[in-house]
DNA sequence: CGTATGCTCAAACGATCGTTTGAACGCCTG
DNA sequence: CAGGCGTTCAAACGATCGTTTGAGCATACG
């Protein structure tokens, strides 16, 4: 297998950066250590060396881009709150733009793929070390959503915002028929597509 | 590992069985044939006896079950175009509802959990093999939609179906919050959950 | 200069994987 | 009863897995 990743970043980094794109393609098991490393151009053992075991080396592909993510989710929701901009359309956007913008860099889009897989996968201790790090993001949100659909029953709620966070995942995990349009530049198809999920989420919601 | 399965069924059956199960809680390349034969209680040379391979065995799972489930739904279909109950409800009702049966059965929903799976794990000829058996049923209803929805761009309706196939494949393979209530049958409960996820499709397929 | 220290390397470890083999079994048929 | 056939069995195959090892290398510090 070719080395897939810049010579100059740390070895560290090589091989957090071809885990992401190997584990994207191939899941967390069907990527073995010798491909990623192959890809990585680095030797076998320094995954050992560096990350303890594989399983730390997931969990450290996790952590890198999701610490940054649910910190600019929790920040845009504080803004929202702060500045009085805080209707449905604001919290949502507030979960979602970061998360798009985060698929739309460089391999931003692979990591979401990631995502996407540990939540098929029903791995007990990778969702558990989700679950410890990150469930009080997806608790503030539930909060929120429940501050602004009061007339929804707690049951009720929880239907909504579970069919919602599967679209998404579903979406900006590129799993089905959608591709970039040629004729827009980046900038304005993110925007287009951050409002489609919005009023996607939004009608989702707050039906009758 | 235990036996999970009835020793009265042939060997086929029981293996089927178990593989669905297995394939579920540890995905296809977790799930190894060691596992999976003595879950069913057979030889371990038992699966490449009758299926050939586990690529086969793979195929065999999801035939079993998609084979009758897409024709309820191509036949749910046809029912509602001759009848004249054809409104966007009544076309999604007849893309939901058999999916939703199933799932309620003895070990539907586990197999909601590997099809939700197969969505996942991007392997190429798994897509292909589903795509090549079971595509035109959703071509079928994709030109349902677009005839129902005529105010919307091709652009715009992928987009929508694709949202609404996530929220759907999400929530019927019970990776959220979801439990069935324990107050009320079996029966009402389906008849329940039919309606929520139609209201929740119409309100995503129709918005302004 | 001598020697720690951090890192990389080839090689090997035992375990487990999917698959194949050839003998043994039960059962029906002639 | 004899023989063919479909099936099951324990055992082994080579391949590949995650991990460990110990030597070798470079750089920094006394």
């Amino acid at each position: 297998m070719e080395a897939i990743v810049n010579r100059s970043s740390s070895t560290k980094d090589r091989i957090l950066g071809a885990a992401e794109v190997l584990f994207a393609q191939r899941g967390f098991e069907g990527a073995s250590l010798r491909q990623l490393t192959a890809a990585a151009g680095v030797n076998l053992a320094a995954v050992n060396y560096h990350f303890g075991s594989k399983d730390k080396l997931v969990e450290q592909v996790f952590r890198r881009r999701l610490d940054t993510l649910n910190a600019q989710r929790l920040a845009a929701l504080g803004n929202a709150r702060e500045s009085g901009n805080d209707r449905l359309e604001d919290v949502l956007d507030a979960f979602i733009r970061p998360a798009l913008k985060l698929s739309h860099e460089d391999s931003g889009s692979l990591f979401m793929r990631v995502l996407a897989r540990a939540f098929a996968e029903h791995d007990d201790s990778l969702r558990q070390f989700l679950s410890e790090n990150y469930g009080h993001v997806m608790r503030q949100f539930t909060a929120e959503f429940a501050r602004l659909l009061p007339h929804l029953s707690k049951e009720e709620l929880y239907w909504r915002i579970d069919l919602v966070t599967g679209a998404l995942t579903h979406a900006m995990s590129g799993f089905g028929m959608i591709q970039r349009k040629q004729d827009v530049s980046e900038g304005v198809h993110l925007e287009q597509t951050i409002q489609h999920l919005i009023r996607f989420a939004v009608a989702g919601l707050t039906h009758p």
